[in-house]
RNA sequence: UGGGGCGUGGCCAAGUGGCUAAGGCGCGGGACUUUGGAUCCCGUAUUCGGAGGUUCGAAUCCUCCCGCCCCAACCA
């Protein structure tokens, strides 16, 4: 990978790896997984999860498997499936031949959950989901046994033979391992190994009317893949005991379950459920939208995978729970962006410039540098004319303070072309400025100022040759830092987070550019070229983030 | 009233009994600048949830207290 660790801290799951490569546990091995439910899209706290499972295994010289936890039919598919080997590989990671489904071990879970019903530790359990739910107790008494608990060997032998050939219904019956009604630990409370579900799996298609649970699937998963370390999230911990009793009544290989805390990042939500409502209130286009946290959005946002994973990297491992501001993750990816995008200036909101002395019908190509961060990025030429557009933004009248751009008598630089002063301005009947005059400075071209002090810089685009684009501006989907704080979170959804604007000029080399390409533009921001709706004939350029705006504090100071 | 975790500046996060409590983000200030970008400086916790205790010495050990998160799907 290219970005290496960098100011990363050390944290608590790499001392217990060195700790078993010291007492020789796992004979110095590391192996990981990351094992994904193939029933939604991943979004940027998996990413954290994917570049903890990978950056671990990568790290000790080990290896990752992406394992599908696919137990459960009625809710996932291949779509699934498919989407997340794209977004993991486009992430940068690679699990060589080790890609694994939990399906590809029903017939060995089988074969154990028979072992277990001979040894007397699980057994057929008649009870309705109402009637579990009932005997489980609470998290405060302890809960009953099962009447059907202490079912004979032979007849559960059987009844779990009959539930297999699918001699009955959905929730009639289900395999539970024997452990303890009473257990602190409502997970050890007689868990469900087997559930009857006559679904058709995206795999197995119809060989299978029961199908694990994820307890009875996880563990025994990583440990016929031979997995040393299974990391997960906090919210496992309690299933730790469970997992560790399974494997223990198997006498199979026992991996050692390791639960951080997972990522959340302000300004967004992540619950499956939220993010499902946002698509189809259609309150965003889609799993892919610019706004959305999902990988596949921000991918489309613009992000870079190296920004991504340096942003996970960066905000460390640890247990306790946090929430991340967005401004770091948008830190990262400006970072990233500033070294590797080319240069290049669009006008977003066009005010037309005119300059009286300069030869009406002559064009020069002034040259402009593509990235000052890399010279290897070479340089291009820019058209310049008489007519120009500037950013409405770069014009006022009167001047507030501290304003460096353009106003009545004053004097700026066009990016790499010349020095110009304005003499006039032209307004509508509602006092709309229409249209800006100039007079230019021949001697400055290049925009030397040749001794002269010029304290703002515009960009600009020659009218005649720019060409029109339609620009989304993006910006957080919600107000607040934490929206799943707020009940009904809708009301905190951010108003402006999409800006369209359409009457955007770009300068004549962004014509074009294939879409994800990505630019800076200069003095506003990183774009990219949308990667599902631009089409040469209709270029879309999303805003994937804003420069560092100073003025913007200055002004918003007042 | 059960079980499992977690509490270090606004947000992350090092620190595992001993120099003045790393670093990053953010924020404030300055330098530089043909992007008000980038870069570069400087500043930003007398204190580690609280109270006691052990010790020559504690964020680190002990006790009690407080706060927050997760668990009662035939979801993962």
């Amino acid at each position: 990978m290219s970005d290496e660790p960098r100011e990363t801290p050390s944290n608590f799951i790499q001392d217990i790896i060195r700790e078993h490569n010291a007492s020789g546990r796992f004979g110095g091995n590391v192996i990981t997984r990351f094992p994904p439910e193939p029933n939604g899209y991943l979004h940027i706290g998996h990413a954290e999860a994917i570049s903890i499972d990978f950056g671990m295994a990568q790290e000790f010289g080990g290896r990752c498997h992406l394992r599908f936890d696919d137990t459960n039919p009625t809710k996932e598919s291949q779509e699934y499936v498919d989407a997340i080997i794209d977004t993991v590989r486009w992430l940068g990671y690679d699990w060589g031949p080790h890609l694994y489904y939990a399906s590809d071990y029903f017939e060995q879970l089988y074969a154990w959950a028979v072992q277990l019903v001979k040894a007397g530790k699980a057994y057929v359990d008649d009870l309705t989901p109402e009637q579990m739910s009932e005997y489980r107790g609470t998290l405060t008494e302890p809960g009953r046994e099962s009447p059907y608990r202490n079912r004979s060997v032979e007849e559960n032998l059987d009844l779990l033979h009959r539930m297999r050939v699918g001699e009955f219904d959905d929730g009639t019956r289900t395999l539970r391992a024997k452990i303890d009604m009473a257990s602190g630990n409502i997970n050890l409370r007689d868990p469900v190994m087997y559930r009857i579900r006559k679904a058709t799996h995206q795999r197995t298609g119809d060989a299978w009317c029961i199908y694990p649970m994820y307890d009875w699937a996880h563990g025994q998963s990583d440990s016929i893949e031979g997995v040393t370390h299974s990391i997960c999230t906090l919210e496992y911990e309690d299933h730790r005991p469970l997992y560790d009793w399974y494997l223990d009544q198997l006498g199979v290989h026992h991996p050692q379950q390791i639960e951080f805390a997972r990522l959340n990042v302000s300004h967004t939500v992540t619950s499956k459920r939220k993010l499902l409502e946002l698509v189809e209130q259609e309150l965003v286009s889609g799993w892919d939208d610019p706004r959305m946290p999902t990988l596949v959005g921000l991918r489309r946002r613009g992000y870079t995978p190296e920004a991504i994973r340096d942003f996970c990297h960066r905000v460390g491992v640890a247990k306790a729970a946090k929430v991340v501001d967005i401004a770091f993750l948008e830190h990262c990816l400006r970072e990233d962006l500033n070294r590797r995008a080319e240069r290049r200036m669009a006008v977003l909101r066009p005010l037309k410039l005119v300059i009286e002395n300069y030869p009406e019908g002559q064009v020069e190509a002034l040259e402009a540098v593509n990235n000052p961060e890399d010279p290897a990025a070479g340089t291009r030429k820019v058209p310049f004319s008489r007519v120009l557009y500037i950013d409405v933004d770069d014009f006022r009248d009167p001047a507030p303070p501290k304003y460096f751009r353009l106003s009545p008598g004053v004097e700026v630089r066009l990016r790499y072309a010349y020095i110009v002063k304005c003499t006039d301005v032209e307004r509508d009947s509602s006092g709309q400025v229409t249209t800006v005059r100039c007079t230019y400075d021949p001697d400055s071209r290049g925009g030397d100022s040749r001794g002269r002090k010029v304290k703002g810089t515009i960009h600009w685009v020659s009218a005649s040759h720019s060409i029109p684009a339609e620009v989304r501006l993006y910006d957080h989907l919600f107000t607040v830092p934490k929206p799943d704080d707020v009940d009904e979170w809708r009301s905190i959804l951010n108003p402006n987070s999409l800006e369209v604007v359409r009457g955007a000029r770009l300068e004549p080399a962004l014509a074009g550019v294939p879409p994800g390409s990505i630019f800076q533009f200069e003095r506003q921001g990183y774009f990219c070229v949308d990667l599902r709706e631009s089409t040469p004939a209709r270029l879309i350029l999303n805003r994937t983030v804003g420069l560092r705006d100073t003025w913007a504090k200055i002004e918003g100071k007042g």
